[in-house]
DNA sequence: AAATATTTTTAGTCTAGCCTAAAAATAAAT
DNA sequence: ATTTATTTTTAGGCTAGACTAAAAATATTT
């Protein structure tokens, strides 16, 4: 498995669970910012070792075999995370870019033992789950907060968008994974919130509501 | 800076330190278990960018800017392997190949912040230097084993050879890092070694003797 | 249903990093 | 000082993974 591969198999499985067809050549071609015939190239090669099913025009779908390799990889990303911010003092901003890398490094025993020295956590910093080493995912309850009846409160438990500028500006407002937010309402005109946080009201956007996952109390 | 050329900076970087000329072409393709002409494709490159300075025939020698790129490869080594050993109880002989992969990891702050995590470590586990984040790297002190004459004492504090063969062998010889090492007797005939370690005598190789690096006391 | 727009695939190129085989330079042996 | 052996370089090819441009298939409008 080249770096590469490795690459559109977790671009493969994070589309795929956003829609229950195929993944589209265009779509992957945009995460990956690269060019659709890219993408029809490599695809094509995934499905010649057997980790995607593939038909012209249609899309394609991981086999079990690539979406565990998927996981795998996913898994290894979220336990990076994980070191980085509770043993090296990263903030959650900072960890993507190098857990991008370090997602591809081959030794399960290091995957393992990283995970044992962490205290086999269970979310990484965004609050995404972490697969465990047969690739079984906990699914996680939420919402978004733009989902929220004015009136109701409830735990912040993961975004969304996990780009630094978004996670940059909830540590301003001071949200963090396990603030507990109260919706005291909810402009009809632009479906903005104003939230007690802290016994403090901040205003936010219906863009921002929509990138923060919560549980209700 | 790609992957290949980080490892053929790598590779240039330890040859120089045996010789004081400069490194041949045929020495770094054995190393890199490729081909003299591939060797000569990169130097190439490698010299374009100002990394090494080439003359036709005359094998290449580090531009600063090259060593100190390579320092902090091995920089990033070493620390990796401080890590593996000392937070995931992986083993000395365990390390090397994960290592290897890691030390392509791009982040200065994840360098830096390994290294305090880690305690700053002045060595690696096989008792090789770790340079600083200036490039800054300890000339450590030390001798063969194979040079030690009947007779004295001395404390193991490095391996030449780091292959797992040699490292397991020493694992059962319970020699490591730190032992004390009494030379009872030198055989004539094959230079063996009669050693008494931990009240138990030993006897070793030349070849041994030859990849252990002590220090008299 | 036909025309138009969009998406996807194919065909052909390019670069990095490897290779083999042949030529050129250097080193060693006679 | 030649000859022979070794080392190194050049020339030409291959594959992975990207690209552009053109063709083909599918989706959307009219
Ligand atoms: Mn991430
Ligand atoms: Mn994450
Ligand atoms: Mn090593
Ligand atoms: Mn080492």
């Amino acid at each position: 498995m080249t770096y590469s591969e490795e690459n559109y198999l977790k671009v493969i499985y994070h589309l795929s669970l956003a829609s229950t067809k195929g993944v589209t050549t265009n779509a992957i071609a945009n995460v990956m910012e690269s060019k659709p015939s890219s993408v029809t190239d490599m695809v094509q090669k995934l499905a010649e070792k057997e980790l995607v099913i593939y038909r012209k025009y249609q899309g394609v779908e991981l086999t079990d075999q690539g979406r565990f390799m998927a996981l795998m990889i996913v898994r290894k990303h979220r336990l990076w995370e994980v070191f980085l911010v509770d043993k090296l003092d990263f903030s959650w901003d900072e960890v993507h870019d190098v857990a991008e890398q370090l997602e591809h490094i081959k030794s399960e025993k290091l995957t393992n033992k990283l995970d044992e020295f962490l205290g086999f956590p269970t979310e990484d910093p965004h609050g995404d789950p972490i697969p465990d080493k047969e690739g079984k995912i906990a699914k996680i309850e939420k919402q978004l907060l733009s989902e929220i009846p004015a009136g109701r409160r409830a735990i912040c438990v993961g975004v969304k968008d996990s780009s630094s500028t978004f996670l940059q500006y909830l540590d301003k407002q001071q949200i963090a994974l396990g603030s507990t937010l109260e919706v005291v309402s909810k402009e009809d005109f632009d479906l903005s919130l104003t939230l007690r946080v802290d016994n403090k009201e901040v205003t936010v956007s219906n863009k921002i509501a929509g990138n923060l996952f919560v549980k209700l109390i």
